[in-house]
RNA sequence: GGGGAUUUAGCUCAGCUGGCUAGAGCGUACGAUUCACAUUCGUAAGGUCACAGGUUCGAGCCCUGUAAUCCCCACCA
């Protein structure tokens, strides 16, 4: 016997993903480019090809860390995209699943720099070429381990073509793309603030900031207004300065806010960074605040300092806000950013890169921005010009990874222009280019892209795509350096017509080079048709929507000019079971690998994918594992059953030998196949037990219902419905042909038919469980290859009429099984058989019925009627119960006939109502009519057996 | 401030174009006991579909409003 009792998935998993490998079974079919051996130009495929053409499927891994291990979000991923591609290679498609490894430059860079610091080394000690190699030799070891787990889970992909995000022919891509947005005029150097971690050196995009909510102070301070300033720093408008003999007292629109202005010849501003006081290069007020209309264009002096900066007049002061006077400081504060440019301001920066201040007064030179704070603090108390301090909650931004504050930082990036990018990729979403999963991710999208930014994309960081721009050197003449592009970013300096360039030493942004992805894994090149681009689907987390999703899309078009993808799936978070974020600090993190080496692989994507829906952050817990660990196990079980009936069978001791003829009509089911029951009649020599007439061992109804259960799950997949349809499939596996069918072909086995229905379901769950079923496949002696490259089921042709006789077989069964549960006393299937008269469906399948009920007797009802009346089912069927028992019955009886008849009244006044009858559709009002027939029928049935009573 | 969701059984979720007498898994209760599987088999209990209006012959589903929860973006001097 080589069914195991048990399903041990450690026993199977390693060899036969090793098997499937080795086998090449998941490289597509279809080339990948064109074949054109010779030389005209033409695919060759296409002039050869007699067959239809395959039909493609491709879809790209989203690169999982190279140097990382696989947390439960990738666990999600693979289970949907790879019973994606195994159903869709089933389905007879060639097949492309890309994998990659990511070589997530700040992620790893993090890692190595820690590892470096441990090791007593810093980052400045190496040149940005050495460090890069350092980097890669740590990865490369690294990386083996992420792939190995992703073969853990079973991911069928072409490992043949994995992409790792630095290589040769991304960086030439990329490379391509830059050049091109150089010379069209989107790439541009800018002095701008960028979000800079003083830890790690390196500036993000907005997209990477994490925003939180922290409590903080918000000082007052008081800056005195000069009337005559002899020192004006910033070069700002003076167009209004002259005026002001007085000043209008401070009163109208300021209710309860003015007594904070202390006196008319100051103002009072409000800070949560007193340090930042020195970069300040103005003070501004809202146009309309009439409190401060007459000072605009005075001066005030700095405070701590010598300097005297401007009151200047800005939409960005809200009046209702502190005093409504804000100071603006545009070398540290987006927003003072902003205004500084309105106004044509100065900027003077006062906080270096590694954090301590500078271009400040001597006594702060060299402090942290801490220290100095609290210096400014007490010195401003000194000169009593701090007038006051308050608690307040605002949001600060911080670095993702290490959870410091960020700084604004004031430095030269490279940006891109996204203006282009997001309007014509907005054209080919409201243009339905692409369907969405959820929809509504769409409309997100759509408004994330309208109110996009400028993408910085310049890193500080040694492990990445250096970017491509080289810097003239001696350029002494001219305040702008001059920059030219050049791909040998392996030199440090080059040069070109006699002129020396520098290269720019920052790398580019990871999500330059992601947004990519599609067309450096499809191997997109623009001068050949390539049938595997834009890929089918590209599924990933909801959470990188904008930051991955959006850049692909516009990338795609901009490179392609196609929309990189027809469909977008995007999943949620996985949670904890109580609904909770995983988290380290928290504990709950889940580590999938833990659950495959304790359940098996098919364990974890079954119990992964149940109740899970596309986008939404939904709980999982080890529960559902073990459920998936159960089917897998029942599977197994179905499958040892089966093969030794089988084995019986060809030993010739099976029951399966009938003198039976075999009345069925082929010819009324709806069916692409012959029902291939495949025993010749001879064979049907049999030990049946004498009363059967016909067989009906439940074998059109699981025809039936096996082809329900196929048309579901496809209508499943075609919709991204993965929980519905590991559902139907549970469902039909365990609750219809384990509990029905098999059970009844205890009785009576159509080998051939038990054949061919198990390999039906193995292979329609071989998308979501592919170990378990492969392990069954192979153990099963006649069946042929690998169920991975198997053919999906074709429908089976049934007799409908035969399918519902079973269908009122199983009423009759449960209808008996729930009687004698609900009599009183316990054992009763033990104890009374089940009587019947004149009825040719019952006398036909009665043994049936006495093995699927489990009663000890059926016999043929000889005299007046006893018992109890099984009413339900409308046939002549009497569970042989003495009237004692039946009298203890008779209150639960009467509780029936009273629940059947609110539900009769209920359907009669849906009747009653003239307008249900006259506009509902027609075969709604039928059905209503036939379901009062029935449940009067019914009533009256129960009726007579309380009068038996 | 802008945007997106969620609210259905004790828990986690389905319920698609309105036809519902609202489903599943887990959990619970009761019963079975070794003949594929105790990772088993059978049976049952459990719901004012968040709330209030409206449209309709008919609303869990559509419309309006309210409440609670969550996420994203922007802002918070």
């Amino acid at each position: 016997m080589k069914f195991a009792s048990s399903y041990e998935p450690n026993l199977y998993e390693t060899d036969i993903y090793g098997a499937w490998e080795a086998a090449g079974i998941f490289n597509p079919t279809t080339p990948t480019v064109p074949i054109d051996d010779d030389g005209d130009g033409i695919d060759d495929r296409e002039e050869t090809a007699d067959e239809e053409p395959e039909n493609t499927y491709s879809i790209v891994m989203p690169p999982p860390n190279a140097n990382g291990n696989l947390h439960i979000g990738h666990g999600l991923t693979i289970a949907l995209e790879d019973s994606l591609t195994r159903y869709h290679r089933l389905k007879g498609n060639s097949t492309w699943y890309i994998p990659g490894a990511d070589h997530a430059g700040f992620e790893t860079w993090v890692v190595y720099e820690r590892n470096l610091e441990a090791q007593g080394h810093t980052r400045f000690e190496f040149d940005r070429n050495e460090l890069y190699a350092r980097v890669w030799d740590f990865v490369a070891e690294q990386r083996g381990n992420m792939e190995l787990q992703l073969r853990a889970l079973g991911a069928s992909c072409s490992w043949d073509d994995l992409t790792f995000t630095l290589d040769e022919n991304v960086i030439d891509r990329v490379y391509t793309t830059f050049e091109k947005m150089w010379n069209d005029g989107m790439i541009y150097r800018g002095e701008k603030l960028v979000n800079f971690c003083p830890k790690h050196q390196t500036a993000f995009a907005d997209i990477e900031v994490e925003h939180k909510d922290e409590k903080g102070t918000l000082w007052d301070i008081e800056y005195k207004i000069v009337e005559n300033p002899e020192d004006t720093p910033s070069r700002s408008t003076s167009a209004d300065v002259a005026n002001t003999e007085r000043l209008s007292p401070v009163t109208t629109g300021a209710k309860e806010r003015s007594e904070k202005v202390v006196s008319l010849d100051s103002l009072i501003v409000s800070t949560t960074r007193p340090e930042t006081l020195f970069g300040d290069v103005a003070v501004a007020v809202n146009p309309d605040d009439e409190r401060y209309k007459d000072i605009i264009g005075k001066h005030v002096k700095l405070p701590l300092t010598d300097r005297t900066i401007p009151i200047i007049a800005d939409e960005h002061a809200d009046p209702e806000y502190g005093t409504g006077a804000v100071k603006i400081t545009p070398a540290h504060d987006f927003d003072d950013f902003e205004v500084g440019e309105r106004h044509n301001l100065e900027r003077i920066q006062v906080i270096s890169e590694d954090g301590t201040m500078i271009n400040v007064p001597e006594q702060y030179l060299g402090l942290t921005t801490t220290e100095c704070r609290k210096q400014v603090l007490k010195d401003l108390e000194a000169e009593g010009l701090l007038k006051g301090e308050k608690k307040i909650v605002h949001s600060v931004a911080h670095c993702y990874k290490c959870g410091t504050v960020l700084e604004p930082t004031l430095k030269e990036q490279w940006f891109v222009d996204v203006e282009k990018l997001a309007k014509t990729a907005i054209a080919h979403l409201e243009n339905n280019e692409i369907k969405f999963h959820p929809d509504n991710k769409k409309k997100v999208l759509i408004n994330y892209l309208k109110n996009l930014k400028d993408w910085n994309i310049s890193r500080q960081i040694p492990w990445g795509i250096a970017i491509p721009m080289f810097r003239q050197v001696n350029d002494e003449a001219s305040d702008e350096p001059e920059w030219i592009f050049d791909r040998r970013t392996n030199l440090k300096e080059i040069e070109k017509g006699g002129v020396k360039y520098i290269r720019d030493e920052d790398t580019f942004d990871t999500w330059f080079s992601s947004s990519h992805w599609p067309i450096v894994c499809t191997n997109w090149t623009k001068d050949n048709f390539n049938p595997y681009y834009p890929l089918n689907v590209m599924e990933t987390g909801a959470d990188i929507l904008f930051a991955w999703v959006a850049r692909m899309i516009m990338m795609g078009i901009y490179v392609t000019g196609e929309v990189p993808f027809k469909d977008v799936y995007l999943h949620g978070l996985v949670l904890d079971a109580h609904g909770q974020k995983m988290s380290k600090s928290k504990g709950n993190v889940i580590n999938p690998m833990d659950l495959v080496a304790k359940y098996g692989s098919d364990a974890f994507r079954l119990g992964i994918l149940r109740g899970r829906s596309a986008g939404m952050n939904q709980a999982f817990s080890e529960q559902s594992v073990i459920s998936g660990r159960n089917l897998c196990n029942k599977l197994w079980n179905i499958s040892r059953l089966i093969q030794s009936l089988v084995d019986d069978d060809e030993n010739g001791v099976g029951l399966g030998n009938g003198t039976f003829e075999i009345v069925r009509d082929n010819g009324s089911g709806m069916s692409e196949e012959p029902r291939d029951d495949g025993r010749d009649e001879a064979s049907r020599e049999s030990t049946i037990p004498s009363p059967y007439t016909t067989l009906n061992m439940g074998e059109d109804w699981i025809c039936r219902e096996l082809n329900d259960c196929l048309d579901q799950v496809e209508a499943d997949m075609t919709s991204y419905r993965f929980a519905e349809a590991v559902d139907t499939l549970y469902q039909t596996i365990w609750d219809k042909y384990a509990d029905w069918f098999l059970e009844s072909q205890k009785i009576y086995q159509n080998i051939n038919l038990l054949k061919k229905t198990l390999k039906t379901l193995l292979i329609a769950l071989h998308p979501f469980a592919p170990f378990v079923t492969e392990a069954i496949w192979q153990n099963l002696p006649w069946t042929e290859g690998f169920i991975a490259t198997a053919k999906w089921p074709v429908k089976l042709k049934y007799d409908p009429i035969s399918a519902e006789e079973f269908e009122n077989i199983r009423n009759i069964v449960s209808e008996t099984r729930t009687t004698l549960q609900a009599l009183p006393g316990t054992n009763n299937s033990k104890k009374y058989g089940l009587l019947f008269d004149n009825d040719s469906l019952i006398e036909d399948n009665q043994l049936l019925i006495k093995t699927l009920s489990r009663v000890p007797t059926i016999n043929t009802l000889k005299g007046s009627p006893r018992g109890l009346r099984l009413a339900l089912a409308n046939h002549e069927l009497y569970l042989d119960v003495p009237e004692e028992v039946v009298k203890e019955y008779k209150d639960a009886l009467t509780e029936r006939i009273l629940a059947v008849g609110r539900e009769l009244d209920a359907l009669n006044l849906r009747m009653d109502n003239p307008n249900y009858v006259s506009r509902a559709p027609e075969h709604l009002v039928k059905e209503t009519q036939d379901q009062i027939e029935e449940k009067k029928q019914l009533i009256s049935r129960l009726k007579q057996q309380l009068e038996l009573i």
